[in-house]
DNA sequence: TCAAATCTTTACCAATTGGTAAAAACCCTC
DNA sequence: GAGGGTTTTTACCAATTGGTAAAGATTTGA
């Protein structure tokens, strides 16, 4: 019945009951939610892991249980972020026409930018800084990904299916354009008249961008 | 010889010698070009006024004689920042044909990214942030030229001369793409395996986005 | 040389920071 | 209800923060 073996492992926690695991989970889910909301605003100095704390209903000490430290914490928000970017990254490749691919992944990233505005503003932040804290992931994890999307593109090319341009720079355009808004939001609303950006702004943000990108790629 | 007028007012600084007001200038020159630095790297909150004196070469209570606290010194940054970009914002209005028109001004604001990148992200964290210390500036002083510069494009498409898209999305297009060379280098560099940015990374930037936006706006 | 203005330094303030260590409280399964 | 692991709390640390007030030093033009 018990799971017996493996006394001598240092780090297994024994056996977490399932309840226990799904609240300390949720749990976590808090504080990272909040930790992103509070890295985003202020920014890894001049947020505190007791602001965290108190925005995630918990003291200070408690959410260093859960979490090591203030720089782990920020990881962990970060990879979430390069989680879903990178998924939406990897569509590329697996696209048949050229036309689907970039306006899907268009697409993708605006959603992304709707829904998670933080994330994007909290990976912006640490890219801004010089990526001090982040730039190993993101060599490590975006890269190849990035070379792949490139790969594909020059091979569309090849076929004639698309125009041959620089397609680094492209992808370059479309990342900053489709994270401002969710980073830039703030200044757009002003600009717009409005206290935030509505599903139609997505839209009219999704349909130039798209539009600009296939004209350009037009042969 | 003496100009003694005004000699109850009470904020003026009593005559300020020329070459005294030169050497005061100079010096909050450089206070403001490390404030902008470490403003880029660690944000408001994360940036100390200790640090920018020190990098300043004074003490911190010399550098608060000079600007009564981080936050009018963080304020004179932005300001700066501000003027360079409006005044390209202006030209567009003033040119005679689209094409010139927004292709100079991709190109007045890629060098501006090139050239003082740390502004760039001064700014852009704050926008992040919500703009929490410069809202008012950027409503007052940017919304007039933007607007102004909404009317050219939009009587340029009443001329037929530019096809008629959501000139306000592509205006934040344009900065978005622009400025990212600016506050996304240090991922670009990591992507295109240099150190820092160089000219042809420039020129190949303003050469992608140029050739886009006036393909989206070929009728 | 002198008086006035400009600039720099010393001294001090209360508040907050991230992190460690250990004790206490809690909860679940047997 | 007892024993186990899980979670929270209490206590403490040295260091840094922005800002004010005032005294001291330096430079200025006449």
């Amino acid at each position: 019945m018990v799971k017996a073996l493996k006394p001598g492992s240092a780090k297994a926690p024994a056996l977490p009951v399932p309840r226990q695991k799904a609240v300390r989970e949720s749990k976590e889910r808090l504080i990272r939610r909040q930790a992103e909301r509070l890295f985003a605003q202020y920014g890894f100095e001049g947020t505190s892991v007791q602001g965290i704390a108190q925005a995630a209903g918990m003291s200070r000490h408690s959410l260093l249980y859960y979490y090591a430290g203030k720089e782990e914490l920020y990881r962990r928000v970060l990879d979430d972020v390069l989680d879903q970017w990178l998924a939406s990254m990897l569509a590329i490749s697996s696209s048949d026409s050229p036309e689907q691919a970039l306006s899907a992944y268009i697409a993708a990233k605006l959603r992304f930018s709707r829904d998670q505005p933080y994330g994007s503003q909290v990976f912006t932040r640490e890219v801004i800084a010089g990526a001090p804290r982040y730039k190993d992931a993101i060599e490590k994890r975006v890269t190849p990904v990035l070379r792949e999307d490139l790969k594909t593109l020059e091979k569309w090319a090849r076929q004639k299916r698309i125009r041959r341009i620089d397609f680094t720079h492209l992808m370059f355009l479309i990342w900053s354009a489709t994270q401002a808004y969710a980073d830039l939001a703030p200044q757009f609303t002003l600009f717009l008249g409005k206290k935030r950006l509505e599903q139609k702004d997505f839209d009219a943000a999704g349909a130039v961008l798209t539009e600009l990108v296939l004209a350009g790629l037009r042969r």
